[in-house]
DNA sequence: GCCGTTTTCGGCCCGACTGTTTTCAGTCG
């Protein structure tokens, strides 16, 4: 049965498929297509159900593309996307993904040239046959020659787990803030925005002397390939094949250029299209009247003069967001989003008693008592985790050693803990009167990822209903760009969270964020209780919270529905009432 | 293809860089 998925990727498909047709990417059709995406996505429930009246209700669709939805629901095909398969066969559609390649260009070679598919352009370019197409040459030839051979790594569609561009970034923006010519820095793009993959990084810095500042990066180490380089913008690739675009703006300008970079491409549109409603300019260098500037030295100042809310990068998709934050509209309700200085404590931590965890207790303590946090939760593995986990003996002796270091830390209360594991069809660690003992759990799978999607639900449902599970950790068990999750009924299971009690984690991990962005924001419509935690085996991972804290904020987190944002006592109120249950 | 507090028709975001050109088209973000 097809799913919201199934018709985002339809419409995708529509998208780019149109693009070669039209022969341009700003073809309005594709546009139309993309905010119909963007619409369904916002809208987040279930759309398979719906009838094509109702589908035109959703922002951004309108009579033909609920059609189209309603057509691929019932039939499982569409008329107009089977024609463009016809014409676009899947060999040529490829050749769209090389950089320097858009449908100009690839119409011109299929057209002049015959070429159908990658070794028919391989050919052509070996035959010298490009250059003689209108506006090419050796140079573009040669270009696209090394496009090709590098596809896999940089493609248009090639993108890198977060977990490997986020450091990058905030090395290469830490080297850019320590030259003398640098007013400022920022990473933007998805990264800013804190997408799970990311295409390119983008770099925004202010400053006077660009020239200066351009030639010190194409000399920057990271550098594997220079791509571009002109008087403010250069591009490099690194030797991973990532690509990092560096835009050197006066500081005077340097909120409008932040601004832009960070996007999404879809949210600009639609901040442009705002300042144009009220006679203004929106660009990369401010916001403007005419002659006069309106704003451009900070995002703040941009947002207030077009009457919204301040919108925190991680919201910014055109999701609705622009709409909540309108100061002139009065069914706007922006959400009061959790925010990192909100955090009070941390609810999924490991020491070395656990097998992959990899400081001491006493250095993971001080660790959090350093942060100023309210609580802590030690939740070393359980015993199923056979060789992560602990037995029973050992569990009370690190109670023993937690209740001895509490004497220490007045101002923090330490939660004797566990991550239970669950099992293949729910169970848990220990029997039902040890788990008793633990002040606070998180159950989490770390295990049979292959199990269909109702049997997963099920086993995850089992472990909420349990009465000593506090939370679920790492929702579905992924590693962004590696290892998918499980597949799970997400409304059955939000369902379960709700009539349980149970909070859902967002885990810091780069690797992890998980649940997703997504998933929180459907969380957040039932009111689900969230917990934001770093997961740390190290002291030196409890930075991850930060990163939890930006995802919960992907998912337009509340603060109140985060229950490590809550006051001390409310939580020891909350976790202790849980178990009475 | 979508949309409407000027509109049911006529708009639809804006600019840097490159390679090819004597002024700009194509690509990208």
């Amino acid at each position: 049965m097809a799913t919201n998925a199934d018709v985002l990727a339809m419409l995708d498909e529509l998208a780019t498929l149109t693009t070669l047709d039209e022969e341009s990417p700003q073809s309005f059709k594709v546009r139309a297509y993309e905010k119909a995406r963007l619409g369904i996505e916002a809208h987040g429930a279930d759309i398979t159900a719906l009838s094509a009246a109702n589908l035109t209700k959703i922002d951004g669709v309108g009579k033909s593309t609920a059609s189209k939805i309603r057509e691929f629901l019932d039939a499982g095909t569409v008329t107009k996307l089977e024609a463009l398969r016809a014409a676009y066969p899947p060999e040529f559609v490829r050749l769209s993904k090389i950089p320097g390649l858009g449908p100009k260009t690839l119409k011109l070679v299929r057209h002049e040239l015959g070429v159908e598919d990658l070794d028919g352009l391989k050919q052509a370019i070996t035959d010298q046959k490009l250059r003689t197409l209108p506006r090419m040459g050796a140079t573009s030839e040669a270009k696209i020659a090394k496009a090709i051979e590098r596809l896999g790594l940089t493609g248009k569609d090639h993108r890198t787990p977060i977990a490997e561009a986020l450091p990058l970034a905030r090395r290469l923006v830490d080297d850019l803030r320590a030259m003398p010519e640098v007013h400022a820095a920022e990473y933007c793009g998805s990264l800013r925005r804190m997408s799970e993959t990311i295409g390119d990084i983008d770099v925004t810095v202010a400053s006077t002397q660009a020239a200066e500042v351009m030639a010190k990066v194409r000399a920057h180490g990271e550098v594997s390939e220079l791509v571009l380089s002109g008087p403010t913008k250069t591009s490099f690739l690194t030797p991973s094949g990532l690509q990092v675009d560096v835009r050197v703006v006066d500081p005077s300008q340097f909120g409008a250029a932040t601004l832009y970079f960070t996007g999404s491409k879809a949210h600009n549109i639609a901040l442009r299209q705002r300042a144009i409603d009220r006679g203004v300019l929106l660009n990369e260098y401010g916001l403007v009247d005419g002659d006069e500037v309106v704003a451009s030295a900070t995002e703040q100042d941009i947002y207030a003069a077009l009457d919204l809310q301040y919108v925190p990068p991680t919201m910014r998709e055109a999701t609705g967001e622009i709409q909540a934050a309108a100061i002139d509209n009065d069914d706007a309700r922006f959400p009061d989003l959790v925010e990192l200085g909100d955090i009070k404590g941390d609810l999924h931590y490991h020491t070395d008693r656990s097998g992959d965890g990899r400081s001491s207790l006493a250095d993971m303590v001080a660790q959090a008592a350093a942060k100023g946090y309210s609580y802590l939760a030690i939740t070393d593995h359980g015993e199923d985790l056979a060789i992560n986990g602990s037995t029973a003996e050992q569990m009370l002796e690190h109670r023993d050693n937690i209740r001895e270091l509490q004497e220490q830390y007045p101002e923090m209360t330490i939660l004797f803990g566990c991550e239970l594991n669950i099992g293949r069809t729910g169970g848990l660690d220990y029997d039902d009167d040890f788990r008793a003992l633990f002040d606070y759990t998180v159950a989490s799978v770390h295990s049979h990822y292959d199990e269909s999607q109702a049997d997963q639900t099920a086993r995850v449902i089992r472990a909420i209903e349990d009465p000593t599970v506090h939370s679920i950790g790492h929702l579905t068990g992924r590693y962004i760009g590696r290892r998918p999750g499980i597949e799970l009924n997400i409304d059955k299971l939000l369902d379960a969270l709700v009539a349980n009690g149970v909070a859902l984690e967002i885990n810091g991990a780069l690797s992890r964020l998980d649940a997703a962005a997504d998933v929180v924001r459907r969380a957040v419509d039932r009111e689900v209780k969230l917990v934001i935690n770093s997961d740390s085996h190290h002291v030196s991972e409890l930075g991850r919270m930060e990163y939890g804290v930006r995802t919960a904020q992907r998912g337009w987190a509340q603060r109140d529905l985060v229950i490590n944002t809550w006051p001390r006592a409310d939580l020891l109120a909350w976790v202790a009432g849980r178990a009475d249950n």
